[in-house]
DNA sequence: TATGAATGAGAATTCATTCAT
DNA sequence: AATGAATGAATTCTCATTCAT
């Protein structure tokens, strides 16, 4: 017991570490141009680590984008069920919920995670899978639930609370792409507030009830 | 005049021949992944005359992506002005116009352009610049022009026709990347034409005078 | 006659430009790094068109050397010829001549030969003889027989005027390479002057009579 | 001890039998010429190998004219070193150490060096400054202050030693070019010795006191 | 478990050279 | 005689992956 090293823990904070220094790089350089070698190098590893914990470059990069969508999806998912549905609180809320939610896609491994899953797509389909089930569709499902709360409250008319959420989505990152280049530069939250905000009034206007 | 060899036309077509060979290369397996080996091959040309023809294989993506998105571009542009203000036909028109300009874009070439830049924004970011100067701000421009006038002919309320082209451009395809599993899938004209439509029409609820 | 083109000249020139232009290049990149590319552009010329005036570029490469030897090998044999014998004058001319030859050889061009056709005599062993034929020896027996009548006019004891040639040649150069950094450098005339005259001044120690 | 194998120790071999691979390589065609791929065929180890150890072509290059500067180097400065000044035995050590010097610098490896360094001088002219200060210039000094000693003794008269040590080696190597057609050809030691004591004969004509 | 060292396969690019005109 | 266009071969260098320890 007194001369134990204190090494057991790092062991397994090993694969933490690996995933963690694996971010930023395939954030930056997207999947072909981000080396294995540059991954051991930013987590202080050596190469073969890296192959015995997670297989390979694919599966790691797997890994990754399983690991940023969760977080992205739950900091999502917890936005959206913040939604109000009272009627004093319902407007604000929703455009608030909008807001953070997508900040939370804006997040800069998010939206780089959205860039290199779109590339990355065509060759190897499953990515598509895994971030619609483990991202989008959740996000989706909670999305079209409050809506279809604030629905059944007598705010709005949502015939189709799925394709009502989608929309809104959709009207509220409107002007995101053009902003943020593409999710290359950070766009400012008070600007991120505001064109969402615009996107919102106009889901407004036409699901108002 | 019986002797005379069938080159000469050759010659001149090794250009288009190349681009015509790169282009489902780089659409499939995007930038990285495509080798100018296998985009010679594919040309039937020897390496050294893409290089003599385009300087590189940066440059020959480059070269490529202006084709594509001025040809993209082109279309989608002549499907908005399309759009009949009469009153009779501006709705069905509109419907219309909307769903050509989002067929043009999920073109094979085009979705996987779109795809690919995207991915390759970090890398050069100049092909942002490109794309939205060539493809993206004149569509959403030539489509507020056609909003405008619909505004001034009291169809629609249209306070800001730019931000009304990009949010009519979100509806239309907001469920697209689902279906079409982020440009990865053709998507057949019927199933494109019914969501335009639905979006179209949310965006009628929004912008109807 | 009224409408012929003047070309019939220029044909012939076609050679001499060529040469002209691939001296320059050959003397700043050496034979390899020198394209035959590059000497087409610098001579305005195709580079089929220096196929077929020269066969390649090796045989290009021998030309031009043999060229640049011609021409400094007459400039220094010239300069030895001047080497006065009379009494009064023997002393300085030989300097004065010692002098001319070392810069008829520290010429950019010839400089530049020495270096290249050093680097190149492992390859193409035909370039020492070519060398030593008609640059080398030529001046040395000019030289030599200048030592001579020094010799026999009681100016000088030269038992062995070729040797002595050699080793004169040897004494005023001494300090030139670590000068000119090895011919890379131009060095100043006056330079040269001061070097080379010290090393005559020890030639003269070692065969004063 | 009866399995262990034979590799741990060829492990660390590994950056030393490139550099004994290199060396014949380089030698024989310098730089332009020595493909790296043939220098790992030579040291039977694969590219890769090359690069992680060096870097490039370029640096295993440098390191190569450093390792045979140093070595030739201290050769050289050795046989100065045995320059006896002692009466009865100064001339024989002075023609001596003068040939096993020049007999250093003619090794196959440093001939070559010499013929290559300068040709691509004009490249990298880093080279130029690493050759003077590592090999030419201890060399020099060294020389410089047994003359300097020879002098003091009485034996010489050596107003510049630095200049006298430069000539000295500049008549002793005078005629070898020629003879080993500028490092080309190895040059019998018993021709060296014989041309190198002439050189020294003349330069003692011009140095004795 | 973790690693330094090694590698086979393949990348982009350039070159000397030759057709067909 | 001159050229634009094309090419086979070779170059340097990088990468994902695996041993042997």
């Amino acid at each position: 017991m007194s001369t134990a090293p204190a090494r057991p823990r790092l062991v397994t904070d090993r694969r933490q570490r690996i995933l963690d220094a694996a971010g930023p790089v395939f954030a930056e350089h997207g999947y072909e141009r981000s080396s294995v070698d540059a991954i051991a190098k930013a987590a202080q590893v050596s190469k073969p680590t890296i192959y015995s914990h997670f297989g390979g470059k694919e599966q790691l990069f797997r890994i990754w984008v399983g690991e940023v969508a969760r977080q992205t999806t739950e900091d999502a998912v917890r936005a959206v069920q913040a939604i109000d549905v009272t009627p004093k609180k319902w407007r604000a809320s929703l455009v608030g919920a909008t807001t953070d939610l997508v900040v939370a896609w804006h997040t800069e491994c998010a939206a780089s995670l959205a860039r290199i899953a779109n590339a990355e797509v065509g060759r190897d389909p499953e990515i598509f899978t895994v971030l619609r089930e483990s991202a989008h569709d959740p996000v989706i499902e909670a999305l079209a639930g409050r809506l279809a709360m604030l629905g059944n409250a007598g705010h709005l008319t949502v015939p189709d609370p799925v394709l009502a959420a989608k929309q809104l989505i959709a009207l509220a990152r409107t002007e995101l792409d053009d902003i943020s280049e593409f999710g290359t530069k950070p766009a400012p939250v008070t600007v991120v507030r505001r064109v969402v905000k615009v996107g919102v009034e106009t889901f407004l206007l036409a699901y108002a009830a």
